[in-house]
RNA sequence: GACCCCUUCGUCUAGUGGUUAGGACUCAAGAUUUUCAUUCUUGCAACAGGAGUUCGAUUCUCCUAGGGGUCGCCA
């Protein structure tokens, strides 16, 4: 396309990385990568009583383990910051003061209550709630004696009475919304910070973004950022209005109803490439089955005409379908090394590492994320729990003499070869004519302490000689 | 309520003016396996509805319905 694709993630810092802000960051990303562009962040921090502390950290350090990597931003500098907005005040106040001057923005010194009693009012008479305008019609002089004396004020953007505005998403289409349905949005706080509109539109345009992706709740007030560039005498940037993520009741995902952070899927474990497979496919597909996807890739094939109009439901069943698939490629070494952390939080020894490798063999096929593989190996490590049924099954007479068997002859079975042991295994059935549940079950109850499970040949392997003899005689009646 | 956006299996989606409407997850059945898990095979399951355009609409147009979003000195 061109080279002078420029692209920002603009999170507000809330809250830690939600899953919807790491959709759009994948997307700016590929974008910029696909396009040879650039890709920015940028912190939006003028709402000052919702800042989390360490949300910025947070958002920086998860991006960063994503792998996701910004061109500019904190931290980072470049050509066109600060690039955290309450450093950029000063910036904010001389457009804002120049829309003023225009007769594009004006002084506004109604209060809450004020425009709480204006709202309800509206809403009885079953009129749109929208600012009146009572602030507009008063005097230049009554304004200049109101901030004198230290009212306080808000700034707002005045809106044409009839414009339709018109612009062309590259999602949607063409857009058309009319200026009549569009409040007279407040542009600068009476904290002296700026709005999302008024900052948002100011530092895209002055930081050259050429592409601004956001979530289709945005399409409402585009007309806002429309009228403010016109104003300025600036051309808008292409929007890209990407739908949203939902809970599985349709409604926009939330806290309520599904972890949203990021942090917590990388916190249980989830592989890094499955989050990012899995979210980025919410909303964007190629045009054949394909669905596995490496953040390489995407910076291969994204393009905006695959991208989907309709909102995506976040399925955490096929997430965890998914982040299966991404560790059952893993080697077992890869596996340990990811599950270790949490077998250590567990109190588990890990210090036997061919034990652990083999214990990671037997969790690969049934976890989902790494925090899972400590529940399905505590019992190697633990003494077992056995159902009372399973010890009556262990009572009988046919498997204690499975069971002796086995102790008789541990000594004469060669432990580096584990085929040997398949075979050792199956010989000692036909050796005392026990066979299939009679023979099988009391072995894997005795190791394992439950008739359903890994093979006895896996468990062997984990529990080593040792390990085996001591299980097998506490299984001895 | 007003305005805007959206609509293919339950979910994520592919697709075409003429297809047995394809794939994936889930679910079911079967195979492999001593069991569970994995894996493999098969199956269930969708074009929101109504007009119109057309020889022919899931595909194009309009209407209706449904869903979602916005209507904050939050982003």
């Amino acid at each position: 396309m061109n080279n002078n694709v420029r692209v920002r993630l603009a999170p507000s810092p809330t809250g830690y990385l939600h899953l919807g802000t790491l959709r759009v960051a994948l997307y700016n990303y590929a974008f910029a990568k696909r396009n040879g562009g650039k890709f920015i962040l940028r912190i939006e921090d003028t709402d000052q009583n919702r800042l989390v502390d360490d949300a910025v950290e947070n958002i920086i350090t998860t991006l960063k383990t994503i792998g996701v990597e910004f061109d500019e931003g904190p931290g980072k500098g470049g050509e066109f910051g600060p690039y955290v907005q309450s450093e950029r005040l000063d910036i904010y106040r001389k457009y804002i003061d120049k829309l003023i001057a225009d007769g594009n923005a004006y002084y506004c010194f109604c209060d809450k209550e004020t425009l709480d009693t204006m709202r309800a009012e509206q809403m009885a008479k079953k009129e749109d709630p929208r600012y009146d305008r009572r602030c507009l019609k008063l005097s230049t002089e009554e304004v200049e004696a109101r901030i004198a004396n230290g009212d306080p004020y808000v700034v707002r953007l005045r809106m044409p009475d009839d414009k339709v505005f018109k612009f062309n998403d590259a999602i949607r289409g063409d857009v058309e919304i009319h200026s009549s349905t569009v409040d007279d949005q407040v542009i600068l706080k009476s904290d002296g910070f700026p709005t999302y509109h008024l900052a948002a539109c100011v530092d895209d345009h002055l930081m050259e973004i050429s592409h601004v992706f956001r979530g289709e709740e945005w399409i409402s007030s585009t007309p806002k950022h429309l009228w403010l560039y016109e104003c300025l005498g600036w051309d808008a940037p292409k929007f890209v209005h990407l739908p949203l993520i939902m809970n599985t009741d349709h409604s926009k995902l939330s806290k309520r109803k599904n972890d949203v952070s990021v942090e917590n899927y990388l916190k249980k474990g989830y592989p890094v490439a499955a989050i990012i497979n899995y979210i980025a496919i919410i909303g964007w597909h190629t045009s054949d089955d394909r669905e596995f996807f490496s953040l390489d890739d995407l910076c291969k094939e994204f393009s905006l005409d695959r991208v989907n109009k309709a909102n995506g439901v976040f399925d955490i069943v096929k997430l965890n379908w998914m982040a299966g698939m991404y560790i059952r490629e893993m080697s077992n070494e890869d596996l340990l090394e990811k599950c270790q952390p949490f077998f250590i939080k567990a109190g588990l020894d890990t210090s036997d590492r061919t034990k652990m490798l083999a214990v990671m063999e037997n969790a690969k096929d049934r976890i989902s994320y790494y925090e899972q593989s400590v529940e399905q190996s505590e019992m190697f490590f633990k003494d077992l729990e056995i159902s009372e049924e399973d010890i009556e099954v262990l009572k009988s007479e046919s498997s204690q003499t499975v069971i002796k068997y086995f102790l008789d002859n541990l000594d004469n079975l060669n432990w580096d070869d584990m085929d040997e042991v398949g075979t050792f295994i199956k010989k000692g059935s036909k050796e005392i004519g026990v066979k299939g549940k009679n023979y099988y079950f009391p072995l894997r109850i005795s190791l394992f302490g439950s008739s359903h499970g890994p093979d006895i040949p896996k468990l062997f392997a984990i529990l080593g000689k040792d390990g085996v003899r001591n299980r097998f005689s506490k299984a001895l009646v």
